[in-house]
DNA sequence: ATAAATTAAATTGTATGCAATTTAAATCGA
DNA sequence: TCGATTTAAATTGCATACAATTTAATTTAT
């Protein structure tokens, strides 16, 4: 690549990704409004929704978010009546996330939230399956860096 | 896709661009940091380098930010000496940007962030431009449901 | 057994990010 | 022309996001 080029916005992935992802999430923000919840409370309802009862940490893992953001987040899902906060009887240091039968019901609603969201865009699946299939290939490539 | 499938986290392209863009962002930040800069600066950095001179709103429509974020990210730079902000003469509403000497000649040393960022990583240049193109593509089916 | 090391959340501080509002300047329209 | 509308930044308020530190609980090592 020519030097001048090296810098250009429109050569720069990371900035590609970036963008896309405020994008997305702008598209997703009236539909989840519906539901009362912010994107980010909506994926760590995802993750709940797949497993609950787990701790701060396991929920931080999968969703890579660390307990500066998640306990914040917790504790206003908990005040919305979502999910209960309850230390680990066995491991005092521990606080497990269970949901409630409210946080259990509003998965009910959030089913149509994904086709919502993209109902009235372009974007055909064949796009979006390959653009989640490269996003998973590039995380695997950059998670390794982690550990040196 | 089966009903009970819908809303698996690793189903949701949102969030694998969503925990992607994280995760780029985390891999700059340490080269960004000798260059005193942060993710966001950077990027802003980056459209200045390629045209300075330029309001607020036009730096905000390359970016996708708007002047909440713009203000005070750019009253930062102001004061590392990276640039000024100066009233259009020809129109008070706006603020044109311009690169000091100073961010003028910070480019040299960003020349080499691109490749410092990625080098201890097993990504190939190939899925970089692929993920790249597939973005752009997915921006372009984005963006006109905007004006709806 | 117990001091040292480790671990999990919470907290603190800084930096976004954006919707909504405000302020000031420029433009429009009767 | 001059009040109404529009426009550009700035401001306000809320919600992330994460590094670094703190606190409390558990585990390790001697």
């Amino acid at each position: 690549m020519r030097e001048e080029d090296k810098l250009r916005l429109d050569n720069q992935t990371c900035f590609a990704v970036y963008a896309c992802a405020k994008e997305i999430t702008k598209l997703y923000q009236p539909v989840l409004k519906t539901l009362g919840l912010t994107y980010t409370q909506y994926i760590a309802m995802l993750a709940l929704w797949e497993r609950d009862g787990v701790s701060v940490k396991e929920l931080g893992e999968r969703l890579y978010l660390d307990s500066g953001t998640l306990t914040p987040l917790l504790k206003k899902l908990e005040s919305q009546g979502l999910l209960t906060r309850v230390r680990d009887a066995a491991d005092e240091r521990q606080l497990l996330i269970k949901l409630t039968e409210r946080g259990i019901a509003l998965k009910a609603r959030a089913l149509e939230v994904p086709e919502l969201a993209f109902c009235r865009t372009g974007v055909d699946v064949e796009l979006l399956m390959s653009v989640r299939s490269q996003m998973n290939e590039l995380m695997a490539a950059l998670q390794p860096t982690m550990d040196r």
